[in-house]
DNA sequence: TGTACATCAGTGAACGCGCGTTCACTGATGTAC
DNA sequence: TGTACATCAGTGAACGCGCGTTCACTGATGTAC
């Protein structure tokens, strides 16, 4: 990915890639455009051939990131078919590992303070990507006697804010606020017990 | 609170209630000591009488909210009593109030990046905000049978992530972000349909 | 294959700005006598 | 009650810095003929 001469070649790209790398190791707030042209090996006035400025280059990363999330998600879903059960769970297992291996773009999309709403696009793949978990839910909860069934979209919320609350207070690595339990061990018995209160796990197992 | 002269008078509270307003009103990275100084009436060097600088003003706003968040938290367990379940629902509806009416403080704690580990101080009381909710779990899983009761620390960080995640999500007003549902009904059914899931609450109320 | 030219990606210098922090100072306050 | 003095909270000017952004430019690339 060096530069090659005068020209970059991707210098788009490269501009989004170091944006997320700093954004992963100095918080949302701690990342500068002229240090991600630094990075990229050029001069932060070259930043403006290709972005608005320093906001867009932060969209461009979150919408990056909510591509490769819904992907994830969508996959995991894929993956657990026919089986309700095993697709729902499947989908919480992907949210926690893909902040995990792509904590740059998590943080761009769900802690950089820029809204979903930004641009056309962003708010398209985001809503899509939340598609899929509702989608999810929604097949799960046709396993669940109608008259005692929450809302399709309430459990998907649910399991996102346990999913989210995770993450933020367990799978980081801001000392003090660890706990004794792996934040993967943390979402999967998290989840357990609450489809078991939906019924849709036998209470003995 | 308006300055009285040359001496102000209570220039370190002004100080750490200016910086609260900002975080809550810009963010956590948005916060400057330079406009909290002005907020208070006061140049920026002055702010050095009282603070090591402008991490030690926002570890100070932490501290303050970690003290309160005890508290209340403490409140909500003891007026819960003695039935542990009721002390433990309502701890739940009390984080998620107390960040609805203290958001400064809220940020402070949880988004500004700061280490509870900074001082002592900060360590202690967070520490103590901890041990309140892990009372509440540890009094509640008494009426587990112990064969199949999950350790108390676990269910207290399950619930912990829930909440934080509701607040996160969908508490705030991050536009775009929204459920169709208020946050509190949103956490109240979530804990409920955990509570069920540990055998807590009778499968069919 | 070679030359002229249009296109455009990146340069480098400059800008105005607000930041956190320092420093010698000064004005207000409170206390000793 | 009045004066001298120590204390210390806040001033105001200055600093160096890195930021995002602009601008006229220049060098590389690709295309037409």
């Amino acid at each position: 990915m060096a530069k090659r001469g005068y020209h970059h070649g991707n210098l788009r790209q490269a501009l989004v890639e170091a944006a997320l790398r700093l954004i992963e190791a100095r918080g949302p707030m701690g990342f500068t455009l002229t240090e991600a042209a630094k990075q990229a090996g050029v001069t932060p006035a070259a930043v403006y051939r290709h972005f608005e400025g320093r906001e867009d280059l932060i969209a461009e990363a979150a919408r990056q990131g909510y591509e490769i999330f819904t992907d994830v998600m969508q996959f995991a879903y894929e993956k657990g078919q026919p089986s309700a059960l095993a697709a729902f769970e499947a989908t919480g297992r992907a949210y926690l590992a893909f902040a995990r291996k792509y904590p740059g773009h998590y943080i761009a999309m769900f802690e950089s303070g820029i809204s979903v709403n930004r641009t056309p696009e962003l708010a398209a793949i985001a809503t899509r990507a939340r598609a899929v978990l509702e989608r999810a839910a929604e097949d799960l909860s046709q396993h669940i006697p109608p008259e005692k069934r929450p809302p399709a979209s309430m459990f998907s919320a649910h399991i996102w804010a346990m999913s989210h609350g995770v993450v933020e207070l367990f799978a980081r690595n801001s000392p003090g606020t660890q706990s004794p339990f792996p934040p993967e061990d943390l979402l999967e018995t998290g989840i357990g017990i609450y489809l078991r209160g939906l019924g849709l796990i036998p209470p003995d197992e």
